[in-house]
DNA sequence: CTCAGTGTTCAGTG
DNA sequence: TCACTGAACACTGA
């Protein structure tokens, strides 16, 4: 379930686990897709023996720094994931890299759907596909203007721009919705019929909506009930809102989209 | 067996 | 060239 504050839990639980280590040996599974054609024993010579000083993150990719280059970059598209663990008995199934750290604490990436890829770059925010990105929302969100002005030359349906990553890196499905629904603005409405007023809404709840389920971890259970999260998945039938309003499914930008009508203009 | 899916990319269209 | 749309990608699980 990876939207950028998911990548940014992933990420810190990384962090703590390896920063400061060095990685003894790496295990890479022979993947062309994951790793786009690179081969495996690129990796093993790239990381073994190498010194893990940190890690950040943009959109939602994130990387470990290690002394020196290249670095290791993780995407998870869908179904990605980094794990920590300490023996091979909890190795995750789908594994497709995993690093073992000098006092044994492993460092796995899986994948079960191949959607997700790594990478090596010397300078991860510098190079592609990073480099394609828009702003990230944890780092720092353009002034309202920006917004505004981005938003007048854009036809595309609102929720479009939203999931655009190189508007909005690290927006996903349900962040779209939420914002949209917390700001009640119809998805399918055109950017550039917002008013400024709506404009600064999409602004600070997406601001409030990111930072909120970071500062939880991305744990679900802490996300407040007003939030449409709760109520969105499985496209069920007669599904309500906290306040019993019903929610609609419409496939907007190419993607399921659940909103409430009754909230929504 | 069929189909949706918390993502991205690319061909096709206007 | 650009903005935008929709299908394709790969695979699991419901």
């Amino acid at each position: 379930m990876p939207e950028l504050p998911e990548v940014e839990t992933a990420r810190r639980a990384v962090d703590r686990a390896a920063r400061g280590k060095v990685v003894r040996t790496v295990w890479v599974a022979e993947d062309r897709i994951v790793f786009e054609g690179v081969p495996a024993d690129r990796f093993v010579a790239a990381l073994t023996g190498r010194r893990i000083t940190g890690s950040d993150r943009w959109g939602k990719h994130y990387w470990l720094a290690f002394e020196g280059r290249p670095w290791l970059v993780f995407h998870f598209g869908m179904t990605g994931w980094t794990h920590v663990y300490a023996d091979d008995s909890e190795r995750p199934k789908f594994l497709k890299l995993e690093l073992e750290l000098e006092d044994g604490t492993r460092i796995g990436y899986r994948d079960p759907r191949r959607i997700g890829r790594v990478r090596l770059r010397d300078n991860p925010r510098e190079e592609p596909p990073i480099s394609e990105l828009g702003f990230d929302p944890l780092h720092g969100l353009p002034p309202g203007k920006v917004f505004r002005e981005e938003f007048a030359r854009r036809k595309a349906p609102i929720k479009a721009v939203l999931l655009d990553q190189s508007f909005s890196a690290g927006v996903g499905n349900w962040i779209a919705d939420e914002v949209l629904y917390q700001a009640g603005i119809d998805p399918r409405r055109r950017a550039d019929t917002l008013t400024a007023s709506e404009t600064a809404r999409v602004r600070a709840i997406l601001k409030k909506v990111i930072g909120l389920a970071v500062k939880v971890g991305s744990d679900d259970a802490r996300f407040p009930r007003t939030w449409l999260f709760h109520y969105r998945w499985g496209k069920t039938r007669g599904a309500v809102d906290g306040r019993g309003r019903a929610i609609r499914f419409t496939a907007v930008g190419g993607r399921t989209t659940a909103w409430v009508p009754d909230v929504q203009r």
